[in-house]
DNA sequence: TGCCACATGGCAAACCGTGCCATTTGACTG
DNA sequence: CAGTCAAATGGCACGGTTTGCCATGTGGCA
């Protein structure tokens, strides 16, 4: 295994690569699309051999996606850590307190990104998928918590559903309040869920 | 446009090419997995030159989803025909029984085209997207009825994830009670959200 | 310095999807 | 019934992604 606490100049230089690749694409796609950008033209961009991207990456989509991984991790670890309230509710507001804490440094690039995957299909399946993954890892922690897994499966959807809607307002709204008034606002939107609208 | 209630000849004939492919996609799909199966292969076994696979299909996932435009266009009528309650419950509610009614004689099939699904990463990912269009669709018609959107899109991830998992536990319990109670049992789940489990 | 592991780059091949063109076959008219 | 037309099909070649294999170069380490 590669220690990544180990930045030997061999290190430093894959890292390098890495980025420039990443950046590379995210230059390209946004400016001509993601389907008018082909590898060839990314590695040429990134200045690396076209074999070298799929040393790095599993394919073009990854070039988008693989940085997310941190982001899962983070996540991950955020709602395993998370205090047991009893109904698993803090999971979900844990993890995005620990993915709003990553994203927010970087809300100009994500804007972009989320541009690049507004404009094509194949993105959004592929974003759905990660989505997927994160609801999976919910319904694991929840049943680990105790919670009947027909349950821990709906509640884990419902809170994805809660937590996306959450860190979407945030990263929309230009001038956002605070992430703590955010979730407060969805979490009041849920609650009225079975109550008439009065609009 | 071909009518589709005028049944020529030709439009016998496409039909029966059209099925022949899904059939024999269905086949080696299930049989081999969905990736070791070539669309040479499906073309040879359909008995079609492999040209004509792309006349009837967009590309070689749709094989698999395409048969879904059916159901889409049911649920969305059943939707939009959903009385008013106020809270658009009864949105979801009369999707899911529409949704249900066609499902219903197909259940074998679709336990066949789960299993495939299943195993293979890009066909949930395109299930995924399928599922997003369907949610779009939802907030369009919670939007028409008066729900401010921020909120219409919160209902109908909610509203979606809730359908899914009542259409879920219906498909895969071999003897399932009533679509009826199983919504009930979501709806249950559901409002018991905010307080702890007591297992 | 010299050896070894690792990262890279080039090449060829498999596969998906598409444009183009020729051929076949059903539909419709007089 | 014959003739014409449109639609469906099939073959071919090409561009694009992705992988296996092998050769080359560069850093790590004794």
């Amino acid at each position: 295994m590669t220690d990544p606490a180990a930045p030997n100049l061999r290190e430093i230089k894959k890292r390098r690569t890495r980025a420039a690749i990443v950046a590379a694409a995210m230059n390209l796609f946004d400016e001509h699309g993601y389907d008018a950008v082909t590898v060839a033209a990314v590695a040429e961009a990134a200045e690396v051999g076209q074999r070298t991207l799929y040393r790095h990456f599993a394919d073009k989509e990854d070039f988008l996606f693989a940085p997310d991984d941190e982001l899962h991790h983070a996540m991950t670890r955020a709602a395993a850590a998370a205090p047991d309230d009893g109904t698993g509710l803090a999971v979900f507001v844990h993890a995005v307190r620990a993915a709003a804490e990553i994203l927010e440094p970087q809300r100009e690039m994500l804007v972009r990104r989320a541009r690049v995957i507004a404009r094509t299909p194949a993105l959004q399946a592929r974003e759905g998928l990660k989505q997927a993954a994160l609801q999976q890892l919910f319904t694991d922690e929840l049943v680990r918590r105790g919670h009947p897994p027909e349950r821990a499966r709906l509640v884990a959807g419902i809170g994805m559903t809660c937590a996306g809607e959450a860190l979407a307002r945030w990263l929309e709204d230009p001038d956002h309040g605070s992430l703590d008034e955010i979730i407060a606002g969805v979490e009041a939107d849920a609650g009225t869920l079975g109550t008439p609208i009065h609009k």
